[in-house]
DNA sequence: GGCTCATGTAAAGATCGTTCACATGAGCTG
DNA sequence: CAGCTCATGTGAACGATCTTTACATGAGCC
């Protein structure tokens, strides 16, 4: 046995005091730095100072280990969409966008979570507590598709809530797995995926027939300005940034 | 050794005679069953028959492997994705949204494939001869969007090319992973994967300006044939379909 | 026929995931 | 405080995988 052992279990005795706690942030340490796949239980013990052996008092495999990660995540994932959304304020658009700006943010600044909830291959309906969280998260998104669905300006198609959520999700995750994180962010893009995400769900919004026209596409004449927030009046303000979601169109 | 083996070897010799395709279509087939992570070299071989040790004979390693089916793939898709743009017959947007079906198609019928390509944490730009297959693929993406790009009706926003290709990618994509493969797939929803990233994309291309108000909901008329490529119309007609491609609002 | 080299084999080392019998010691009970 | 118990950690061991190394085979070519 090492002398590093030895040190270690001289320091914190036979009972490490909070070993499930440290595999996980072991664990979350390792995917972050190896990915999910190059992940090894054996290396997480070693990195708590522990014997293999050990993490089986406290994950019935590895598997497990990976779908508790894959739930925290999601946990996480939820506080961080609401805050964004925060419950649509100041006006339904702006949070929604707010809403897909934290998604990649989450992609990009925790990519060992979101490499266990989306990556890792955890089957997310074989645990209902694992499957309840995804749900949960996913629900704020939901909420707040409802929200601009109530708003679909009249005389416009409106596509059911929850079909837009899912379109919301599905942008921001093609965004996110494909541009925003790993060595798939490598693919050299011509803009941020910050950018890139903006843009689709702008365009996207436009289909709907909100107005975004608070950037004006290049120097064309303003879109014709829908009344902002349909039926309320409380709504999108009116100004803009100059250039568009996508810079000047050449 | 087992009666097996050595039947198997009375058959063949000693040498197989094409020992790194029989690998290649092992690992697929394995890879369909039990993903890419659970994908394993030695099964491979044992599905050849031949020693654990030979598969090194014609790959450096299990990744290399990998890599050679992400590059296959990427190929085949990009066959399939140029035969269904088909130069954007019949006419652009058509032809278009038949990229995105057979974008999900793809994913759907190639699942090795496509957890190869995407899945299975194989670096793309590690292999330049990967990274070009890649970007072949995308180009038949890109190609159309340049020419929607070149269609979306005046007086309407104009992003470049480029970022409408990424758009469409990012959506089939999000949809693909999200929705259309493996146990993700479980999810339950309200409407099949090709529905969804159908009214996705055409709300997208209605954000661009695009008429899209062909196509009754359900199983009505055939599509009033909108004059195909309308660089003349004006944006969003005001009529549409009642129900558009997502079904009668409720 | 004989040489050569690509191709396959067997054996072995390193690492993992996992299990099992056993050790330790924290906390309760009396 | 003594003693008991049970959660928690240890070591050893098994089978599987990946990979390397030395050796075997035989197809093709002179």
């Amino acid at each position: 046995m090492s002398w590093r052992k030895e040190q270690r279990r001289a320091e914190r005795g036979y009972h490490h005091g909070n070993l499930k706690e440290a595999l996980l942030q072991a664990a979350l340490g390792l995917i972050a730095e190896k990915g999910a796949a190059g992940f090894t239980f054996a290396d997480a013990a070693r990195m708590a100072g522990v014997s293999a052996a050990a993490p089986y008092r406290h994950f019935r495999d590895r598997d497990e280990l990976l779908s508790s990660i894959a739930q925290r995540g999601f946990e996480q994932f939820e506080q961080r969409l609401a805050a964004a959304w925060d419950d649509g304020r100041p006006d339904t658009v702006t949070a929604f966008e707010r809403v897909g700006k934290a998604y990649l943010a989450f992609a990009r600044e925790e990519p060992a979570f979101y490499n266990a909830m989306f990556e890792s291959g955890v089957p997310v309906d074989a645990n209902p507590a694992l499957q309840a969280a995804s749900e949960r998260a996913f629900n704020i998104i939901r909420a707040a598709a409802e929200r601009l669905a109530a708003l679909t300006p009249p005389g416009t198609p409106r596509p059911p809530a929850m079909m837009m959520a899912l379109h919301i999700w599905s942008m921001a995750h093609g965004v996110a797995s494909l541009f925003s994180r790993g060595d798939a962010a490598r693919r050299k893009l011509p803009m941020s995926p910050d950018e890139l995400l903006e843009a689709e769900v702008l365009i996207y919004l436009r289909g709907l027939g909100f107005p975004t026209d608070r950037r004006p596409a290049g120097k064309g004449a303003e879109p014709p300005p829908v009344p902002p927030e349909a039926p309320s009046g409380s709504g999108v303000p009116p100004g803009g940034t100059p250039g568009g979601p996508w810079g000047k169109p050449k």
